[in-house]
Parts: structure tokens; sequence; C-alpha cells
DNA sequence: TTATCATATGAAAAAATGTTCATATGTAGA
DNA sequence: TCTACATATGAACATTTTTTCATATGATAA
């Protein structure tokens, strides 16, 4: 096995392990995922949808941000359905669409708390 | 509550949920681990040592990247504790250092593998 | 010692990401 | 209708991240 002039070591294990591996589009949607919660600003955004909806402004507020900055951030993690929203008015509430990224974040937490 | 010249709608709620989030320098612990799997060849890189250790120039071949770009992912992962590395003779193994994140992943996996 | 191999590393180049700013959209009320 | 407000969006700019390339290091064998 010889890609691009990187050399193999050990055949056996490298097919093992490649047999081993999701493949690359499961890969992709887990980094899609980890990708989404691995900016400060998102993160606090679900963190603080995890307590309940809020509006934008006040998410903005929250995070230290600009509307429009939070706005972009939004927008993301919506059309990653991480969150969805409702209009009341005027005003947009935000909330959590995915309970798979709660239990994530719940680990997480954990992790952090441990260490 | 004006922050920045953004006005917040609800002051109750947000004081509430300030006080629910976690400080910020956990947020950012968090968001290194996130930010560490949010890489499709770090993510590939720790797919396949949770399968079994293997050196530099294998796990190349299994990312299809150059030795010089998986070694410096390597440092990455290695700085986060997230990967830990033997030597034998000339060869550089590499193995999974945290059960935290393997659990992380696990649940990652699970996410995708239902959706 | 010298040559070779496996890996590491610094710096430059390339690519991806986040923020800002200006402007647009949708809603409510005057 | 016009105005104000909450939010959204495109594009430019700034920042960060990833890859490449050249070179360095550490180990083995000749």
């Amino acid at each position: 096995m010889d890609i691009c002039g990187v050399r193999c070591i050990d055949e056996k294990k490298v097919r093992k392990t490649q047999q081993s591996l999701p493949p690359d589009e499961n890969i992709c949607r887990m980094v899609d995922i980890f990708k989404a919660l691995s900016d400060p600003t998102r993160l606090k955004i679900v963190l603080a949808l995890l307590n309940r909806e809020h509006c934008v402004c006040d998410i903005a507020v929250l995070c230290n941000q600009s509307d429009s900055a939070v706005s972009h951030q939004l927008r993301i993690l919506r059309t990653m359905k991480i969150v969805k929203n409702r209009r009341e008015g005027k005003i947009m509430y935000y909330s959590i669409n995915d309970d798979h990224v709660v239990s994530l974040i719940q680990m997480s937490l954990d992790h952090v708390a441990h260490c």
C-alpha cells in the first residue's frame, strides 16, 4: 500500500482499521456537529438555549456580541438543525431542536467538571 | 441591561439563564475539545486509534494525507492529551489517551447512525 | 561516521471561519 | 402610508486554521 508517496509500515493493521472506520460521509457529519459546537459564541448560545428559549437580542446580550454576529451564528445552528425558531410578532425566539446534541454537551460538561 | 448598544428584551430570563451558564473558562475548555474533533483529518485519526495504536505513516495512509500534515495534527491531539505516543526504535506509535473523548465520539457516532 | 528512515517542526502559503458594516426584510403601530 | 423595531443577509475585512515545503532531530544499520 502506498498512497501519494507515503509508505505504509503495517498493511494488515491498516486494512483492519480501515474496515473499522465509519464511511467518510458519516465522518463528515460528525465533524459538522463538532464544528458547530467548536466556537465559543455558538456553544454559549446552545448552552443558553438549554435553559430556555430566548430571542435574538437577548442571546446577543448573553454572548456579549452584536445582534448581527449572533444572527449569523444562529443561522449556522439552524442549518444544522441544532436550534429551531418561532416568530412572535417582531420577535424571533430560538430553542434547542436536537436532543442528541444536548447529550453531547452534557457529556462534555461532565468531562470538563472532572478534570 | 444594555451591553454595547444591544438592548435586552426580557431581563429576568436573561439573568436566570446567565446564572445557569457554566463559567467562561469551562466553556472554553469544552470548545477546545469540540475543536479538536472538528477537523476531518483529526477526527479520522482519533477514530482510527479507537481501533488500535498506529504509527505516524500508517495514520497518514489511513487519512490520505502527508506524513507532515498528520504529524502536525497529532501534535495538536497530543497537546490536548487526547492521544499519547510511545517510541519503538525509529517508529512512533500513537494511541488514545482520553476515555471521555471516546464516549463523546461514541455518542456522535450513534447520532449520525440514527439520522 | 555516514547514510537512511521515521517523525517533528518553523515558516510561508492556502483555505476556512468569524465579525463588522451596510442594507434588506418582515412586523406592528401611528 | 410612514416609521420604528427585531432580525436577516451579503460582502469586505480580519483572524484562525490547515497544508505544504524545507529542514531538523533522533534512531538504526552499514
